[in-house]
DNA sequence: TTGCTCCTCACGTCACGTGAGGTGGC
DNA sequence: TTGCTCCTCACGTCACGTGAGGTGGC
């Protein structure tokens, strides 16, 4: 009979550990001196506290670990515990790697500029939307400028301020280059009408279905200006340095549209849509 | 300016997340209205909160990203931060590669046998210790009986009770068969003088110095038996499953010695010195 | 005016670590 | 008897989630 003292010198854990395992009914000693309150272990016990140690080792939460232990669970329901805990450990293990390269790309910039200016990228989910827009295409980007101030004056007055979400372009044109650019211009339509909107140029806007994005990698800039396509690039090495294909028309969201005069105060966000490449699965395997 | 509502929906975090970091001063809102206390947001906000959130799936804590936020900070230390946070990755890294293995072994042996009788494996580092003991060859395991229970019986009377720690056994011979075994028989002196003691076959124990193990794979066993040669074997493949490899002679020691006719009351740990081998990290190149 | 949003506590999560303050055992 | 160990609270960790209960804004 061990007190706690001298069966966490053996076992090789804390005094805490053992008491807070009693505690929560996990480990309890063989015997607790009812007076005193004092704790008594007996060595044949090890075998199982060191049962309990390697099930934690393998990343099963103490709670499960319960439930492998006692004997009433059939064993369909272990296996598949074990089968859930092991897709969590790649799910996790495919995480480190992004982020490992992430850090990496992180350490080179820091190398290369002194300074970072490096880009924020978030991944995040996209609702699907409704979406009252117009697809055409310009000569060059200044050219969507005045269609961009028509809709915004006319919409608000013809169906409602609350109508809309944020400005959203759809970018069709996979050239990146600002000549020619294949663009949908429109916004978020809150409600659940059909309606369509006639421009003054004879156009019309409809509404259709923006679907949802499963993983967007998105980045976010303050200020407008036609060097912004050349973020573009640095986006893309940032997808492909983690492990992200792209697959499907990148969107443009304007938070705060740029005013002529005050074209700092801008906020865009880009949303390209991706999936994963299994670059990083192949390490599994 | 948007309320923390408005603004949790734009950058898809929630509401509480938005407080919390108000609290913490990480990230406030433009405007507090000191009435009612609401938080205003202004959109130009997004891209410093997307930085933190950026900042946030590398892994760093809140308090490392405030760290890098603020421009007072050598570009020195954050490059430290971020290089500590790459040996972290890859630590963490390494270990899921360890976990991912044993939990697949656990699903095999489930898949083997129905039910599992596996080894409870821990590892821990073993510290260096003073070991008074005696090394011999014996031709059969059952031949050092006689000099354990000497030893059992003349080590407390002549050196005092509390003076040792449990019987160690040093296992020398690497054939792991039952003939000829090379072994050194002893326990952990726990006092600092130099003492000899010589049993009744004339042959003398003497005290040295039992060398601290970084990494040693442990099992602990209940009860004993002449087929517990059989869980070497065992205990190799999981040594090698788990990327590692031995470096050095394995000890046995005996919590509670086996006595006549209550074997199964036994306790025994055995300990075996590895060190990893970079099967793993040849993944991360 | 109604309902929606905002606010501030404050407890819960997970697996313990770390004292504080008091008592029992050798 | 002294000092060592044991005990039970109870707070701290980390990054929020989740109500509870109350108030302001449209």
């Amino acid at each position: 009979m061990f007190t706690v003292g001298e069966f966490s010198k053996i076992a090789q854990v804390s005094k805490r550990l053992l008491r807070y395992y009693d505690q929560i009914g996990l480990f309890s000693p063989e015997k607790v001196d009812d007076w005193t309150g004092y704790r008594y272990y007996s060595a044949q016990q090890l075998p199982q506290l060191n049962r309990i140690l390697a099930l934690k080792e393998l990343g099963l939460s103490l709670d499960q670990i319960r439930l492998t232990l006692r004997n009433d669970v059939p064993s369909d329901e272990i296996r598949g515990m074990f089968a859930m805990q092991k897709m969590q450990i790649e799910q996790q293990l495919q995480n480190e790697l992004n982020r490992l390269r992430r850090i990496e790309a992180r350490l080179r910039h820091i190398d290369d500029d002194g300074d970072m200016h490096d880009m924020d990228v978030v991944v995040k989910a996209l609702p699907a939307q409704r979406y009252l827009s117009m697809r055409d295409v310009y000569q060059a980007p200044c050219d969507t400028l005045p269609i961009v101030s028509e809709m915004s004056r006319l919409l608000p007055t013809q169906l409602g301020e609350k109508a809309f979400g944020y400005m959203t372009i759809v970018l069709f044109d996979d050239s990146f280059e600002p000549e020619n650019i294949d663009v949908e211009i429109g916004f978020p339509y809150l409600e659940y009408k059909d309606v369509t909107v006639t421009l003054s140029n004879g156009r019309r806007m409809q509404v259709r279905n923006l679907e949802a994005v499963e993983t967007a990698v998105t980045a976010t800039w303050l200020g407008f200006s036609e060097n912004s396509y050349l973020s573009y690039g640095a986006l893309g090495s940032w997808v492909e340095d983690n492990g992200y294909r792209f697959i499907g028309a990148p969107r443009e969201v304007f938070i705060v549209v740029p005013i002529h005069g005050r074209e700092n105060e801008a906020v865009v966000e880009i949303q390209f849509p991706v999936e994963r490449t299994d670059a990083a699965s192949r390490l599994l395997s």
